[in-house]
DNA sequence: TAAATATACTATGCGTCATACACTATTGTC
DNA sequence: GACAATAGTGTATGACGCATAGTATATTTA
């Protein structure tokens, strides 16, 4: 990987941090587990390695929007997360700032200013 | 500002995040000075603290995406930053990329996946 | 039986933004 | 003439985040 692409890469990066956030709670609406938000994302264009989404998932359980419980019922133990009430609020507002934005960048990008 | 709100105002300082890069890569394809970036980005909605934009600039710089030169013929010495040709390739490929994740994040914003 | 997939998780380093701080020149107002 | 507001550039440091690398096991498939 030359200099460019490694500089393209890590800005890349950049871009993808916060709006995982985004991408995850907006998923967490239905019950979902570590793994299958991995899929989930990758299936959308968004790829996340496991180790990113743990913390990710540790800390917005610990600021207290969204909720966890072990599923032991199926052939193997999976961990599940949903968004509770607040986890939903914060949702909804963190969409409408996105798409404010989203829209005033799209403007810079197109006419530079 | 109670704990929602600071909540709340601590993710949208995330999604900020990275997207500054591109909004300022955007608005240097034509020279600008500090400050007059700060207020052009202003002008679109997107607030910038000076102490945040000069270290980035910095590291833009370094990074070998744009030039600067100080303009020392007008009332007052100014600072101008410019993408140079590396700059303006990045941009390209950036804005590429910015508007393929948004595209999968507001599928995401919109059906839960 | 071997390999691939499914599944969960932690620790730590590096990089980035935000805040606070420091400084000067010009313009406008009383 | 004095004072405030605006214009203008910058640095240092702390807090916090992702990414990488690593660990571990169960189930399915070949």
């Amino acid at each position: 990987m030359d200099h460019d692409s490694a500089l393209f890469e890590n800005l890349v990066s950049e871009l993808r941090r916060g709006t995982l956030i985004l991408s995850v709670l907006a998923l967490l609406r239905e019950p979902q587990y570590g793994y299958s938000l991995v899929s989930g994302l990758e299936s959308h264009g968004i790829s996340i390695e496991a180790g990113t989404l743990y913390p990710l998932l540790r800390r917005l359980e610990k600021q207290g929007l969204l909720d966890s419980e072990w599923d032991v019922d199926q052939s193997r133990p999976r961990r599940y997360y949903v968004l509770n009430d607040s986890g939903k609020k914060i949702l909804a507002l963190l969409s409408a700032e996105w798409r404010r934005m989203t829209q005033a960048i799209e403007v810079m990008i197109q006419t530079g200013g």
